[in-house]
DNA sequence: GTATTATATGAATAATCCTTCGGATTCGGA
DNA sequence: TCCGAATCCGAAGGATTATTCATATAATAC
C-alpha cells in the first residue's frame, strides 16, 4: 500500500525496543487524556509530557513537532475504522439490503465506541490538523466498498448508487458524530443503536427498486453519475 | 429571553456609531476569511486585525479577548439557526409527516447554506470554545420545537417521541456538516438536497404508527422514488 | 565485560501570540 | 464652531508554548 503521509508529519522514528513502544502509548494516552480533561486549546506538550510520565525531550523523539503526534493518532484511528468496514463490507456481500444496512451500521457504531475516550478527543484534534489526505483516503477506499456492497444486494438495484452510498455514509458519520461531541451520553447512544439502523433501512428501501428473486436480474445501471 | 452569555465571553462593549457596526462586521469577516484561508491553527488577533483594516486594539476595544470574539459569532449563528427552525416548526404545526420532513430538511439547509463560508469557518473554531451551554440552549429549544411538531402530526403518532426527534436532528445537522466539512463541493449537497429530505420522510414513516385521523382518507403518502 | 546503539532527560532557547494603554482621530450634538 | 464621547491606533510588554541539544542512562550485541 502506498504509504502517501506528508514527509512534514512523519513520525521521526519508529519505537525499536519494548519501552520506547510503551512510552509512545503512553503519550498517546496522555494526549487523550489531556484533550478530554482540559480542551484542545490547553493541549500542550508539556502537558502531554507530564501527563504520560516523560520529558517532552522523549516526546521529539518520536516526533518531530505536535502535529505529527495528533496527526499519527488519527492516522491510526481512520486506518482502523476503514479496515473494519471494508471487513464488513467483504462479508455482507450478496447479502439482503437490510442486512447490509444493519451490518454497516452496527459495525460503525461498534468502531466509534469501543475506545469512545479516544474518538471523542481526535474529533477535537481534527479541526486542527490539515487532514484532507487522510480524509481522501478513507472517504475513497470506504466509499467504494460500500459502493460495491449494495451494487451486490440480492434484493434490490438502485439508480444513482454513489449518491445513496454517499448520503448513507455522511449520515451515519454524522449522526454519530453529534452524539459523540456531546459527551456520548450512554441514554442517547442507547438511542442511536435503535433507531439509526431504522432510518438507514428505511433510507435504503426508500431508494432502491426492488428485483425480487434470483433469476439473475439485470445489472442494468442506468444513471452512473448525478 | 434569558441572556445567559458568561461573563468572562461577554463582548466588552456594543457599538454605538454607524462605523464601529461596521467595524465589528469587518471583524466578523475578517475571521471567517482567515479562518477559511490558514485554519484554525494560524488565526491570530493580528491577522484578524490586518485583513479587516483594523488595529488589534479596535479588536480589544469591543472584545475582552480572542476567545470572546469567536463565542460572539457562534452565538449569532446558532441563535439564527435556532430562531428559524423554530419558525418552520410554527408553520408547519398539523401538516402531515412528510411535510413536516421535508419543511424541516429544506429550512435547515437553507440556513446552514445559506452562507457556506460562515458555516464552514464556525465549524472549525467550535472545537476550541466552550460551548456547552450555547449547544445546550439550541439543543434544548429546537429539540421541544420538533417535538411538539411531531405530536401535532395529522396522520401519526410515535412510540417514543423524544428519541425520534433526538434521532432525526443527529442525522440531519451530522449529514449537513459532514458535507460542509469536506468542503462543501456542489455536487455533494445536491446529493444531500435530494436524498436527505428521502431518508428523513422514510424515517419518519417508518417509526410512526399511523392513525388516519380525522375523517380523511390520509392514505400514507407514499414514498418518493428516485 | 565492553562497545554500540537506543532511549530518556529538562533547562535553555527561540518563536509566537495575546493583550494593554496612552494618545490621536473622528463623530454627534449644542 | 466647539466640546465631550466614541472610536481608533500600534508599538511595547508580558505570558505561554514549541522545540533543541548536550548529557545521562539503559538495553542489546559481540
Amino acid at each position: 500500500m502506498t504509504n502517501t503521509t506528508p514527509d512534514l508529519l512523519k513520525p521521526r522514528k519508529a519505537p525499536r525496543q519494548a519501552r520506547s513502544a510503551a512510552t509512545v502509548d503512553a503519550i498517546f494516552d496522555a494526549t487523550i487524556q489531556v484533550l478530554l480533561a482540559e480542551g484542545s486549546s490547553r493541549l500542550t506538550t508539556t502537558r502531554v509530557a507530564e501527563r504520560a510520565g516523560v520529558s517532552v525531550g522523549t516526546m521529539y523523539q518520536y516526533f518531530p513537532h505536535k502535529k505529527s503526534l495528533l496527526y499519527a493518532m488519527l492516522q491510526r484511528q481512520l486506518a482502523k475504522l476503514r479496515d473494519l468496514i471494508e471487513a464488513v463490507c467483504w462479508r455482507m456481500e450478496g447479502r439482503t439490503l437490510g442486512e447490509m444496512s444493519d451490518g454497516l451500521v452496527t459495525a460503525y457504531l461498534d468502531a466509534k465506541t469501543s475506545n469512545i475516550e479516544a474518538s471523542r478527543a481526535l474529533y477535537l484534534v481534527a479541526s486542527g490538523l490539515d487532514t484532507d489526505d487522510l480524509i481522501a483516503d478513507i472517504s475513497q477506499r470506504v466509499g467504494t466498498a460500500i459502493t460495491r456492497l449494495l451494487a451486490s444486494a440480492s434484493d434490490s438495484a438502485f439508480g444513482d448508487i454513489e449518491a445513496v452510498s454517499f448520503t448513507f455514509r455522511a449520515a451515519l458519520s454524522g449522526a454519530v458524530r453529534t452524539v459523540l461531541e456531546r459527551g456520548a451520553n450512554p441514554k442517547e447512544l442507547t438511542v442511536l443503536r435503535r433507531d439509526l439502523p431504522i432510518m438507514c433501512r428505511a433510507y435504503l428501501s426508500a431508494v432502491a427498486e426492488e428485483t425480487p428473486k434470483g433469476g439473475g436480474a439485470s445489472k442494468a445501471d442506468a444513471l452512473p453519475h448525478v
